[in-house]
DNA sequence: ACAGTACTTAGCTGACACGCTAAATAGTTC
DNA sequence: GAACTATTTAGCGTGTCAGCTAAGTACTGT
């Protein structure tokens, strides 16, 4: 992964988990290992396509991933892309000098 | 402080942190260790007083503090509360169960 | 093929975010 | 105290976002 493409995963993690019923979902599919589009829908109070809408967003800024099985789309995290995020932070570990 | 201020305090570090321009001012009042609103300013192709409302969005999320002497404001990051979006992401450590 | 289940897409609305310029505030200097 | 510097606040236009309902797509079962 390029730097570029590195910057532009970076600025879409961060706008994903910028919305506290993302991190939510991101959360809950992580600790039920994966679940489908339906549970994750059940346990939120929002109508179906909008939470139909927030998986979208994290699947496009890579945080989930799917696989159809049948009529239903079963969801995954993607920690990789987490990590993504997570190492931003690291620049403050270091002392002054540098950065993205 | 109580898991309310808590969630509270992550809802507005992670939106403030959902703004790219907002990732870079931290970074690099981080990396000059303190700087004040104008040399921050000089540094971004932005107008002044969009600055200065970036500025004034990571300080309600406590993400930068800031001291007046005379007529310049310096500001400086406030590590502790950067701790609270990284600890987040240590949920994804565990194995399943839990969360905030 | 019809009915039902599991989602997603389309399209609308109201709220909010980000950019700007102009004006206000506060402190310093002459 | 007038003028200058540093920075914030006010107020506006435009764009994006999150919620909704209604309609579409795609499988499954009978």
């Amino acid at each position: 992964m390029n730097p570029r493409e590195r910057l532009e995963a970076l600025e879409q993690v961060f706008a994903a988990l910028g919305h506290a019923s993302r991190r939510q979902i991101l959360l809950t599919v992580h600790i039920r290992g994966e679940m489908s589009a339906g549970d994750i829908a059940k346990r939120f109070e929002h109508a179906w396509p909008t939470i139909s809408r927030h998986l979208r967003v994290l699947k496009d800024a890579g945080l989930l991933v799917h696989e159809k099985e049948g009529r239903t789309r079963t969801y995954r995290v993607a920690y990789d892309r987490l990590e993504i995020a997570r190492k931003w932070f690291a620049w403050f570990d270091k002392e002054p000098r540098g950065g993205p």
